[in-house]
DNA sequence: ATTAATTTGTTCGTATGTATC
DNA sequence: TGATACATACGAACAAATTAA
């Protein structure tokens, strides 16, 4: 039996991994899924909030902690996106 | 009838044994037990403190002894957890 | 042009737990 | 023992820009 080791798709509230990581590595996961493509916003900090059942402030951690790591980017008002690796070029 | 040998739920002032090294034995014991699964939190310090009436400085040693020993982790702000000998992966 | 809904930005306050002195 | 600082989390409120009806 072999389990698979990955973010889970619920917070643990206990663990010794703070929330706002664990969604970070829930976001990361759902990214390389396929979930939120290239060129159109992820879920708003609302409906993470909601999904997850954390604070809004917890989920910007979360974001924030992404976009330090190049992965997201946010666009004020519009939403949250995922940088395309391969599109290099962004000036509009 | 049967009484298990081993460390007792209080301290013994008196004793040969430092309280410190008494409570690491009872977090032990505890831990054998089950008292804590694994994933999630022991006792704060704080609680223990309180339900030995020791120190906060004499649980912390206690603490210190088990995770040398490699029987505890301790996670800033976050708690300290029992170790899981069956989970060797922890980069995440 | 107006309005309402959506989304991110910002700032409080409160609580818990650890780190340090 | 006590005091202070720090990291984290939750909740609430309001601002400001965008978008769609």
């Amino acid at each position: 039996m072999h389990m698979e080791f990955g973010p889970d798709d619920t917070i643990d509230h206990e663990g010794p991994l703070t929330p706002y990581r664990q969604l970070a590595a829930i976001i990361r996961a759902r990214l390389e899924r396929g979930d939120w493509p290239t060129g159109r916003p992820i879920a708003s900090e609302t409906q993470l909030t909601q999904e997850y059942g954390l604070a809004r402030t917890t989920v910007r951690r979360s974001i924030k902690l992404l976009v330090d790591e190049g992965v997201l980017f946010v666009v004020p008002h519009r939403g949250t996106y995922p940088v395309d690796s391969t599109q290099w070029d962004r000036e509009n």
